[in-house]
DNA sequence: GTCGAGATTATCT
DNA sequence: GATAATCTCGACC
């Protein structure tokens, strides 16, 4: 099946506050501190696996997590796996539910973005794109300091999912 | 459409 | 024992 990623964010290793790699290499983060190009999965809030893309040179930890994407080709498959989605552009709308409807696991954590599972392939022709504050991340990591968010806008699969600081109701 | 709270477990301190 | 790079459901506008 085909995946066109429509918003990732960025993981600065031990310089970001929101890395899992902030507090040093531990087993889990392992994969970040390897070669790039590899798949770095991984288990968080006792339900969700969120996939991430590692790109920096083995010894370092800075890797880029798939937030959201559009299916492109196996759409029958990814509905399977998502039942509970409404819509399409619901499928892959948010880290842990684009791992599933890839079908990626803890399993393929480690994985090479060359091989047999996984092919990772830059697009002909380069999307605008717009950055932010990144979501979901807890403490300093996730304010305006790290706007390593990146998104292109108007897309539908893009999640607005508490993409706004919560505001008041007058 | 938007907001708020609960669910549930691997990993780290 | 505390925490967490989230999702889903229910209530309200």
């Amino acid at each position: 099946m085909t995946l066109r990623i429509t918003e990732v964010e960025a993981y600065l290793g031990e310089v970001d506050p929101g890395s899992h790699a902030f507090r040093g290499r531990t087993n889990r983060n392992a994969v970040m501190y390897g070669p790039p190009g590899h798949l770095y999965t991984y288990f968080t809030y006792g339900m969700h696996v969120c996939a991430n893309v590692v790109c920096s040179p083995e010894g370092t930890a800075t890797a880029v997590l798939l937030r959201a994407g559009e299916i492109v080709d196996g759409i029958e498959v990814a509905r399977l796996r998502r039942v509970t989605s409404k819509t399409d552009a619901d499928l892959a709308r948010g880290p842990a539910r684009l791992c599933v409807a890839l079908g990626i696991t803890l399993a393929d954590g480690g994985a090479g973005l060359s091989g047999p599972r996984f092919h990772l392939e830059l697009p002909a022709t380069p999307s605008p794109f717009a950055t932010g504050p990144r979501t979901g991340v807890s403490g300093e990591g996730g304010t305006l300091d790290y706007p390593w968010r990146f998104w292109i806008p108007g897309d539908p699969t893009v999640s607005p999912y508490k993409a706004s600081v919560p505001k008041k109701r007058s």
